[in-house]
RNA sequence: GUGAGUGUAGCUCAGCUGGCCAGAGCACCAGGUUGUGGCCCUGGGGGUCGAGGGUUCGAGUCCCUUCACUCACCCCA
């Protein structure tokens, strides 16, 4: 019985690796053009972190997290999230004794126990930010507008942003106590999902999708007439500076979020194109978490970028990156292997990306391999050549080909060098 | 966790109501020039038909179990 891996948990390819790739490289450039630094966190962490700030009662915490207890008898979890991890190491370290406002980012493997489907594997890729000290609206902006350039860069401009204020710690129980109230009274007509989320997160009913439930929920309260004074002019101030910016949102009252900690701004973004797991990223403002985590009181606010769910949109487009090869060795007969096997590795130490063949075979078959390869140039040393001290070079795209004395080799090499480096 | 669908070569799939050695395209390898690629032609390697059990004279094809994948619910990135 073979091996395989673990359900939920995926390999990515040599072919696919580019595009990856491409995204942590784009994202890296972006983030750090908007003033954001990467930190790396470990990936396990003491299970109470998690339980503390995402919520105890949420599904998360409560039902899939990878949690066991490690040899020395204490509880540990593989992070479900990043934020948290952040947020103690920032706390752990004093880095708010830096700097007043820290702009930070984290590119990494997280893990739930969900059943898989397309979007949504147990181990999955969060291209995570999080600024601390910060509670001006143009934080939440510049969030908002740091995504909307990475996904222009990254070719996406279909996406949807979608923002909601979910009040704070002043105005949101009177919402929720309101909520409980009007869905008493429909308790009835509710589905039997909905009867029980009016015990667990009465908010979530209003994400539900069952007619009647929608039904029941016309005249229901909406959060965004229940904020406090400061909670309004926050949401406010945050739509008017997105508005300046020209960053096309709309409003959507019923974004609910997962995770207990989030307050005032939430945001999600959402592609059309990604089949029932439909947000690439999510994310939101959590003041008062770093508080409850034991640290100094200071707001924050964050965001998480489905890796998967960014590379799956991408896949299907044209335009993905393949490698190519500078020079591909030809060698015929043992002397002349050894031969090329030595100006294979001079190529390299110059910077060239050089290849040859071990198995050698018919010079047909050698060829083959290079144009396999999308190698540019063709270097073919046999009998021939050495016997006059030169190697045969041929062009892979004209087919042309000169010879090339050895000993003028090295700094030919070098000369393909600054073409390979000017061109790209 | 719930429901539905699918599982035949590395990939995409064919294989009708159970019956002759399990096939195609692509990919891979080799040959078609005594040392010259891409196209084309020819040939070759590669499959415990997801796994285990059962029905049958006989199962890729029917039944059961299990695993995986896909989609949806749920939840979220």
């Amino acid at each position: 019985m073979q091996i395989q891996a673990v359900r939920g948990f995926r390999d990515v390819l040599p072919g696919e690796v580019a595009l990856w790739q491409k995204v942590e490289a784009i994202a890296r450039s972006v983030l750090e053009r908007y003033g954001f630094r990467e930190i790396r966190i470990p990936i396990l962490e003491k299970t109470e972190l998690f339980s503390r700030s995402i919520g105890e009662s949420t599904d998360i915490v409560e039902k899939e997290m990878y949690t066991f207890t490690d040899r020395s008898g204490i509880s540990l979890t593989m992070r479900p999230e990043a934020t948290a991890g952040i947020l103690r190491a920032y706390i752990e370290h004093s880095l708010y004794q830096l700097e007043p406002v820290s702009k930070l980012y984290c590119i990494g493997p997280m893990f739930r126990h969900e059943r898989p489907q397309r979007g949504r594997y147990r181990q999955f890729h969060q291209i995570n930010a999080e600024v601390l000290g910060s509670s001006d609206p143009r934080t939440d902006a510049e969030l908002l507008a740091l995504l909307r350039t990475l996904f222009e860069e990254l070719g996406l401009r279909e996406l949807d942003f979608q923002l909601n204020s979910l009040g704070c710690p002043s105005c949101r129980p009177g919402f929720r106590s309101k909520v409980a109230e009007y869905l008493g009274t429909k308790r009835a007509r509710l589905c039997s999902d909905c009867q029980r989320r009016l015990m667990t997160n009465p908010l979530r009913v209003y994400d539900c999708k069952v007619e009647t439930c929608r039904e029941a929920l016309a005249g229901a309260p909406v959060i965004l007439d229940e904020l406090c004074q400061e909670c309004e002019a926050h949401f406010l101030s945050v739509q008017k500076n997105l508005s300046l910016l020209g960053i096309p949102f709309s409003v959507n009252p019923f974004i609910v979020r997962g995770l207990d900690y989030y307050r005032r701004t939430t945001f999600e973004v959402l592609s059309s194109d990604l089949g029932a797991q439909n947000a690439v990223c999510g994310g939101g403002r959590y003041d008062g978490l770093m508080g409850e985590l034991g640290g100094p009181d200071l707001p924050g606010i964050g965001f998480a970028i489905g890796e998967e769910r960014l590379v799956s949109i991408l896949e299907g487009r044209a335009g993905a990156p393949t490698s190519s090869l500078d020079l591909f060795l030809a060698a015929l007969g043992e002397e002349a292997t050894e031969k090329a096997f030595l100006y294979l590795d001079k190529a390299r130490r110059l910077g060239l990306r050089a290849e040859m063949d071990f198995r050698g075979g018919s010079l047909k078959a050698q060829m083959r391999r290079a144009n396999k390869l999308g190698s540019r140039r063709l270097l073919i040393l046999g009998e021939a050549e050495l016997s006059k001290g030169m190697a045969t070079v041929k062009d892979m795209a004209d087919g042309t080909q000169v010879e090339i004395p050895l000993d003028e080799l090295e700094s030919a090499m070098a000369g393909w060098k600054e073409a390979c480096s000017q061109r790209g």
